[in-house]
RNA sequence: GGGCAAUUAGCUCAGUUGGUUAGAGCGCUGCAUUCACAUUGCAGAGGUCACUGGUUCGAACCCAGUAUUGCCCACCA
């Protein structure tokens, strides 16, 4: 049949994407196989109860880099899953909850987690059919979800050993809580901002009436839960009442005159109401002079029993207000000033965070036992380079996180997530931690009463821990062959949320780093350089773009024009462009079929003997010049000048010169010239199919009718090399 | 307060580690249509490479500093 009438004058991607990916997925392809070098990509999780968004398009970077091992004969594996995001998901469903005028104490404890289950469950299938939309060859075959049975029995196990190996605690201290969401965060997820307050100067008497002292407050809703008045030891202002006592206002308690470094005798009057209760300062002051602590706000941010009866049950803001006009009242209140401060919030709604006496979980990240210390473990693999981090400047970011790491708070009080596998005892307190199983009786005292931890961990213990659960799950010898992973490839901005924890963790419990390079990229932003949110309403959905122009010239958008770790404006116009690219590869893949429908000469899949024509003797030098430049560049994980450069030559050097050049030649009986041509055009559709997968498989397929040597996937084709 | 990045054409950005006249896409100007592709081709205009010094035979690139913007980290009550 003439390919003429046969093919299109543009790609029609609409038509021709769903059935290729089909054929690729249907040919077992996106599954490792042989015996080459084993090559694993762990996909980051999107979250499950979420729709795709251009973030998640951004894994073209980790579909191109396996399909490129893919077609260079190693054992590409690339494993998609989905996370369950503890946190993030309970939020967005108590939204809903909301909206159906219901919340989750509708509910007991399982029946909302049976309800988020369905939920995320529900959401899984279509985030899957968005992902395949993209052309991502992942193998769906090894499809996990981070609250698989085996994934959260290995975490939990993990968990045990940490425990057993002394790097896992019950801390005692001050955590940051939002009194909205109910819940504990870690200092990650707690955001500072810039923040204009007023700062008031609250008069303190000494109980010997000998005078006064006078403190400086941000917080004087905290006053009833004051137990010392600190200075700095050097501040003659008060060398000498120090260790007096004075007399808390609107109480009868008294409370010492401290003298510790951490004032700084220049701030406010120099003199600081210690709160060890609500404030992380405070309370390592009072752990220093050996103070008690005691709790006027309680996890819904009203002030508790230990505040007197009038301001009982008052949130922070109104208690506030009341104890300052009763100060005011009563003469205590001296004046006030502005101040700026940048005061911790919730990441997700904004909350004031709440800092709460309440025991947590803590890992251990620092050990005077090199094998157990976690933190330099971590630096170590990355800066003796058994890890190469892409783009190199985010090495020095990680070994400064590492040096500044603090220990971790893996509790979370959220119902939608994985127990945390620990049970206390009612006679001696002491604590009981299995790898999942009820304990039958109290590791200390015997007791059976045993309560289980309410509690569930931070959703970045258990996916931190994804790159040999997931292999583990799949069998022995998954972990066995894949383990380390090639590449970790994720956004910069998880470096530290995700990234480091999977280090340290995967070196420390696997005794291997997890991932031989972590390649960073950038943020997608608007045309301004803003960051993309459905608040601002500029969000590009990527599923929409492709519907109009087609997967291919959104994979080119998003890779081309970017350098790793920079952020990406993303726009129209130049989506718009590839789809022109797009379409350029179509014509010429079809003038070249059509040009060489009665072809009958040797095939493709290797170059011409010397040919009779100069032009097609150059055509086959550029090409392998081409090629080797573009490995070079993606030798160096240099994906985005790989594909610039594959652009450019495709375009300007192989259709506007050769095409051109040769168009004589076609029309007569050059064999070798046709041979040249039908070589050159399958090499170059080989290199740009990690890229553009779609277009470059339809043209594949109908040049395998000149030529049936060719593969039958250009998806599994040899990679050129020279 | 500390750290990291960015600053190159009207716009969005590359620039392969110091080497001729600094590149691309979009936009703009002019020309071309029975030609694989107008989702095209050819030609062209457009840049003091943020600024100031320094190193060098030679700097967009290296060094020192300044400015602006963005991001990350940090417990000043």
């Amino acid at each position: 049949m003439p390919f003429e009438s046969l093919l299109p004058k543009n790609w029609d991607h609409e038509s021709e994407e769903a059935p290729l990916y089909a054929k690729w997925e249907h040919s077992g392809g996106f599954q490792p196989q042989g015996d080459g070098e084993p090559f694993a990509i762990l996909l980051p999780p999107p979250n499950a109860s979420e729709a795709i968004h251009i973030g998640n398009a951004m894994y073209t970077i980790q579909d191109i880099l396996i399909r490129r091992a893919r077609m260079q004969g190693k054992r590409a594996f690339w494993i998609p899953g989905t996370d369950h995001a503890g946190f993030e998901t309970q939020v967005v469903f108590e939204k809903k909850l909301e909206k159906e005028g219901k919340s989750r104490f509708d509910f007991d404890r399982q029946g909302f987690y049976d309800a988020v289950m369905a939920y995320t469950k529900d959401n899984q299938s279509t985030i899957i059919a968005q992902l395949k939309s993209m052309g991502f060859s992942l193998d769906w075959s090894h499809l996990y979800f981070t609250l698989d049975p085996k994934i959260v029995d290995a975490v939990k196990a993990s968990f045990k050993r940490l425990h057993d190996d002394g790097l896992i605690y019950r801390g005692e201290r001050l955590v940051n809580y939002c009194t909205k969401h109910q819940t504990a965060f870690s200092d990650l997820e707690v955001e500072h901002t810039e923040t204009e307050g007023l700062l008031w100067k609250l008069r303190y008497p000494l109980t010997d009436g000998s005078g006064e002292i006078i403190v400086a407050t941000t917080r004087p809703e905290t006053l009833f839960g004051d137990t010392a008045v600190a200075v700095h030891p050097d501040d003659t202002r008060y060398s000498s009442i120090v260790d007096k006592m004075v007399k808390l206002p609107l109480t009868e308690r008294t409370i010492p005159i401290i003298a510790d470094q951490m004032v700084d005798p220049k701030f406010g009057t120099g003199a600081v109401k210690i709160t060890p209760a609500h404030d992380l300062h405070d309370f390592e002051v009072a752990s220093r002079h050996d103070l008690p602590s005691i709790q006027v706000i309680d996890l819904r941010g009203k002030l508790n029993d230990n505040a007197p009866e009038a301001y009982r049950g008052l949130k922070v803001k109104p208690a506030r207000e009341q104890i300052l006009a009763d100060l005011t009242a009563q003469g205590f209140l001296v004046g006030s000033s502005t101040h700026t401060s940048s005061v911790a919030t919730c990441y997700k709604c904004g909350t004031v965070i709440e800092p709460l006496p309440i025991p947590q979980w803590y890992l251990k990240v620092r050990d005077a036992d090199p094998a157990k210390n976690l933190a330099e473990l971590g630096k170590e693999a990355v800066a003796s380079g058994k890890i190469t981090v892409v783009p190199e400047r985010f090495q020095t970011v990680f070994l400064n996180w590492m040096d500044g790491l603090r220990d971790w708070n893996l509790s979370r009080q959220v119902w939608w997530g994985i127990p945390i596998p620990a049970w206390q005892c009612a006679q001696c307190h002491d604590w009981t931690v299995t790898a999942g199983d009820t304990p039958p009786r109290c590791n200390q005292c015997g007791s059976h009463e045993l309560t289980p931890d309410p509690d569930v961990f931070d959703t970045w213990f258990s996916s931190s821990q994804l790159p040999y659960a997931v292999l583990e799950e799949f069998g022995p010898e998954f972990l066995e062959t894949f383990y380390p992973h090639a590449v970790m490839e994720t956004g910069h901005d998880i470096l530290t949320w995700w990234v480091a924890r999977m280090i340290y963790l995967g070196i420390y419990l696997r005794g291997e780093v997890p991932f031989k390079a972590v390649y960073l990229h950038g943020m997608i932003t608007d045309r301004q350089g803003k960051k993309m949110s459905k608040s601002k309403f500029n969000v590009i959905d990527p599923l929409t773009i492709t519907a109009k122009y087609g997967t291919d010239a959104l994979r080119m958008a998003l890779v081309v024009g970017n350098s790793p770790g920079q952020s990406m404006a993303m726009y129209e116009e130049k989506i718009r462009g590839f789809r022109n690219f797009s379409n350029k590869i179509w014509n010429a893949g079809r003038f070249v079929l059509t040009s060489l429908e009665a072809y009958a000469g040797p095939s493709f899949s290797e170059p011409s003997e010397a040919g009779q024509s100069a032009v097609a003797d150059q055509l086959l030098t550029s090409v392998t010049e081409a090629t080797t430049e573009a490995n070079r560049l993606l030798d160096q994980w240099k994906i985005g000048q790989a594909g610039e450069f594959l652009y450019d030559y495709f375009w300007h050097t192989f259709c506007d010169r050769f095409l051109e050049e040769l168009k004589p030649a076609l029309q007569g009986s050059d064999t070798a010239a046709q041979q040249a041509l039908g070589y050159s055009l399958a090499q170059l559709l080989k290199l740009l199919h990690p890229y553009v997968p779609y277009v470059t498989e339809a043209l594949w397929q109908h040049l395998r009718q000149l030529d049936p040597q060719l593969s039958e996937l250009i998806m599994v084709a040899d990679w050129p090399t020279t």
